[in-house]
DNA sequence: GACAAAATGGACCAATCTGTCTTGATCTTT
DNA sequence: AAAGATCAAGACAGATTGGTCCATTTTGTC
């Protein structure tokens, strides 16, 4: 019954996860079985004979690909978070106008995320929630995954010719960040619209005091 | 080596965490165990074991006490949310001034948190990131606390006269999370800096379109 | 068609998991 | 002092954990 999910997403416009991407070999079979299992269960709480059953696939197998579990998660938090960020990026760069308009459009693309019936969160925010202490590299890869939004964030802020970039890049990722929260706990996609409203007093604000 | 944390909070302004009380008998020995143990090293990951051979207790003494893990992970959250609560609701009321000024305070207060060396995010935040799908108690036990939360939130916006109250409510819950998050990724207090910008426009914006 | 590499199923291992139960020691209440 | 609850210590059960190993089958390449 669960089942549904891996068949719901592939060939939509909504393929931000991994799990949900045409399987081929025994490897990708594996990395979808885990991405799933581990984003919807917990990373902690699922067993390997749970992602084998799943990925239809030998315990001999997992272990050629992987040395060991840790590996297999940091696999996977790595191929979530590279096909996450192609779409999310994706969609931001279809859209037209400045860079005031692009940093808006970011609170629409996390809603379409949120309305997602497979949403369950950032999958770097609930792996650090569940390791935080102890499992150095998930701390790393979600620090590489924000880096990439941080990035992302500050050209845009260079391009309003904001004064403080960084800053910028810091308010966005509260928002952000709060915005995924928020609709995890809730289910409500609309907290993006509250995210969105408050960015765009952020931005007014910013260029009011660019332009005296 | 890990013991400094629990002997570290009690008798200071922050002890926000459950964990950081003094013990007395079994049970809250046990409370105060687990607590450390799942808010630091996760709900699954904590073994029954640890927790016994750090609160000191037989194994029959804690199925006394709590039926299973299930509820002693129930009756932390509780705890832990009921603790903190305590904290935070009461530094706010020590906040001499304006609603909007006790608003603001939320961040200052929060920041206080996340600088704490035994800072480790939200756990109601984390439990859920951990469990989602599957234990619907842990979801309840984290809506009731957001709960708390938004109704004093709302309080503090009909005091400001607020048109919309509950979007207020909302509004601040994004940025709430939003620092809780970033700040336990970041490791950075100065999140809630961030967040507070944020908040005062958000306020700014309301009473100046309150009277026009 | 031959041969090497990869994938497979499944037995198997030691460790750990939650939870039960027994036995004495310690404490409180009357 | 007697009675009854509470406690520590730990053996034990049954299931599950992550991980190894091997014999067999499938696959790709010359």
């Amino acid at each position: 019954m669960e089942d549904g999910l891996q068949n719901l997403c592939p060939n939509t416009s909504h393929n931000w996860s991994f799990a949900a991407r045409p399987s081929k070999n025994a490897r990708e079979r594996l990395m979808r079985a885990a991405s799933y299992l581990f984003c919807n269960h917990g990373f902690a709480a699922t067993g390997i004979d749970t992602i084998l059953a799943r990925a239809e696939t030998a315990k001999a197998t997992l272990y050629n690909h992987f040395a060991s579990k840790e590996e297999l998660i940091a696999a996977v938090l790595q191929a979530e978070g590279e096909t996450w960020r192609e779409w999310f990026f994706g969609r931001l760069a279809q859209v037209e106008g400045s860079a005031r308009d692009r940093l808006l459009a970011v609170f629409d693309v996390l809603q379409d995320w949120f309305a997602d019936p497979g949403f369950y969160g950032c999958p770097f925010i609930n792996a650090v929630a569940e390791f935080d202490t102890g499992n150095d590299a998930v701390r790393r890869a979600a620090a590489l995954h924000k880096e990439h939004l941080i990035t992302w964030l500050k050209a845009q802020a260079i391009e309003l010719q904001a004064k403080d970039v960084a800053e910028v890049a810091r308010s966005f990722a509260v928002l952000i960040d709060g915005a995924i929260v928020a609709a995890q706990h809730s289910r409500d996609p609309e907290f993006a619209r509250n995210a969105q409203v408050l960015a765009a007093l952020y931005l007014d604000n910013l260029t009011a005091q660019a332009r005296p």
